[in-house]
DNA sequence: ATTGAAATATGTTCGTA
DNA sequence: TACGAACATATTTCAAT
């Protein structure tokens, strides 16, 4: 169900429920149904149609790393020697649980990372001894950050 | 409820409990109280818990952008011309939605985003016409992800 | 696409161990 | 902590519009 531009279509109803389960992934379809007036029949039909068409990728349990001790984030831009070795390199990377985005990016550097440590000694071990002895690795530019003030989803 | 080290102590049961609310929010508690075998008023009683520690912060549906026509991710670096303005840009740059997270971060840049486009067009309209027109923004570094091959929460 | 109602499944509380 | 039972809600399906 794609429209011309390749993008499924969503209507301002659509658009409030993804709104209130973006926000909050168990809130009953009931009570969303009473908030904006429709049967939740109708809501659990939208829903249907919005997984099939793929826009619903899943829903999570949004964890708070700081209170597991986890507060150092950095953005970690790495220098591979050669092209080749990147898809070798992402494997590897995966393989480093602090590691929890990996990106090919233009620019400067081959792949921007993004860490999440318990504190700058972690996050320089795993610097040294996990990210800087993956084979290609030639060099890497560190950006910690200080304080996190914007993250949400995309607005729809 | 804080031990030591200022990080909430969490039992095996736990971390399979939240491992599955983790990949599925709305998974229910019966069907993983079944797959570990306790109760769902166990279940209940340990998320109850855990919500008052602080280390669940909620729940979210998470959202396919390429299925709404967003498919240019990129990380812009950005030098405010002095540190006095940080807080005026973040509320400037909390006005784009293309803006997705935004970083204080040690190293060049005084910030460091990350922004949702539907196409190079977009982006280069949200850079020109909505970043750099912000007060204090002299320059930019921009790095388009040309493929994101991770993307995960901490893993606990 | 939407509805109400029926059937099934789940969430939640509580007394007890 | 954990359990089971009881109760309150929610999800899901379906015939009808």
């Amino acid at each position: 169900m794609k429209s011309d531009d390749n993008s499924v279509k969503i209507d301002g109803i659509d658009k409030k429920i993804l709104r209130y389960l973006m926000e909050d992934a168990r809130k009953p379809i009931l009570e969303i149904a009473r908030h904006i007036g429709i049967s939740g029949a109708a809501i659990h039909q939208r829903l249907r149609k919005l997984e099939k068409s793929g826009l619903i990728a899943g829903s999570k349990f949004v964890i708070n790393p700081k209170v597991l001790g986890y507060t150092t984030m950095a953005y970690i831009g790495i220098f591979l020697d050669k092209a080749m070795s990147n898809p070798m390199a992402v494997k590897a990377l995966e393989k480093i649980p602090e590691v929890l985005e990996c990106h090919y990016t233009t620019g400067d550097w081959s792949i921007l990372i993004k860490v999440l440590c318990k504190d700058n000694e972690h996050l320089m071990h795993v610097l040294n001894k996990d990210i800087q002895q993956i084979e290609g690795v030639s060099r890497t530019e560190t950006f910690i950050s200080l304080n996190q003030q914007i993250d949400r989803q995309i607005s729809i």
